[in-house]
DNA sequence: TTACATTTAGTATAAATTCTCATAAGGGAA
DNA sequence: TTCCCTTATGAGAATTTATACTAAATGTAA
């Protein structure tokens, strides 16, 4: 199964890894729009699936949020900024987590684990000090 | 803040209370309507909202898939079935997590994490090996 | 070329949830 | 009680996110 890289999946990949951020479909598409203004965003939905089905990216389901996309494909864990929404990489976290085991107590045979630290991210916390500090 | 125990609010934290399941909230509707014929999709909604607001029972933002509530509002650990979307409560399998501490390294402030586990259920197991044994 | 498969743009549709708003219900205070 | 006020409800519209569909465009291979 070899990925045929069309020029729009070529920009979509390309526009994911310089923004260094863990973008939105949306988001992707206003970048996106400004370098190919005639892109429609199914086609980026349609690839996003492409490319991390193909393992060039990661897709990042975050509870209860929109899906976002990882420039960076390997295993690792995430942080998510309840304010803004912004998400960050974070080096494993679950070191000695054995999921397989708590799997085996209520007999589910385990594929893996989604784990997200939750909290504020340092930019919203400053604009929230500064809110307080002007009250 | 006190929380008025209206009808239907009480209808529907014991109808997920009795169901003993992690339900979204059309299932909960359907499950009402027989006890209430008249209530609103919207109500359930709202309420399950103010519900797992006031502490009374947990929602659960599984990722990338439809909200569903917790009978159980206690601090646990989830694991979640690919096959069936059906999620189960887990003993806390973070011991010695320290969030906190993870947070720290990229600046957050932590609030919490959220675990998943993901596999398949031993029910979804037991349907799959019949198939594959039909082939 | 011709012939076939894949991809795209643009739009329609779907699913889950939230919002709006008129009406209804419930709880004091007189 | 009766009146008033706040809050909740029902019904449906609106929103958000994502996918499906279709005809046109493009690529590929003989």
């Amino acid at each position: 199964m070899q990925l045929r890289m069309t020029n729009q999946r070529e920009i979509i990949l390309r526009e994911l890894n310089t923004s260094q951020r863990h973008l939105a479909a949306d988001e992707l598409y206003d970048r996106v729009k400004k370098v190919m203004p005639r892109i429609s965003l199914a086609t980026v939905y349609r690839n996003l699936e492409i490319l991390s089905e193909a393992g060039m990216i990661g897709k990042l389901e975050i509870s209860g949020r929109q899906k976002r996309f990882d420039y960076d494909p390997s295993e690792h864990d995430h942080i998510y900024c309840v304010v803004c929404h912004r998400v960050d990489n974070l080096e494993m976290a679950h070191k000695g987590l054995t999921a397989e085991e708590f799997g085996a107590v209520v007999g589910y045979s385990v594929t893996g684990y989604r784990l997200e630290i939750i909290g504020v991210c340092p930019e919203c916390q400053t604009k929230n000090e500064n809110k307080e500090s002007k009250k």
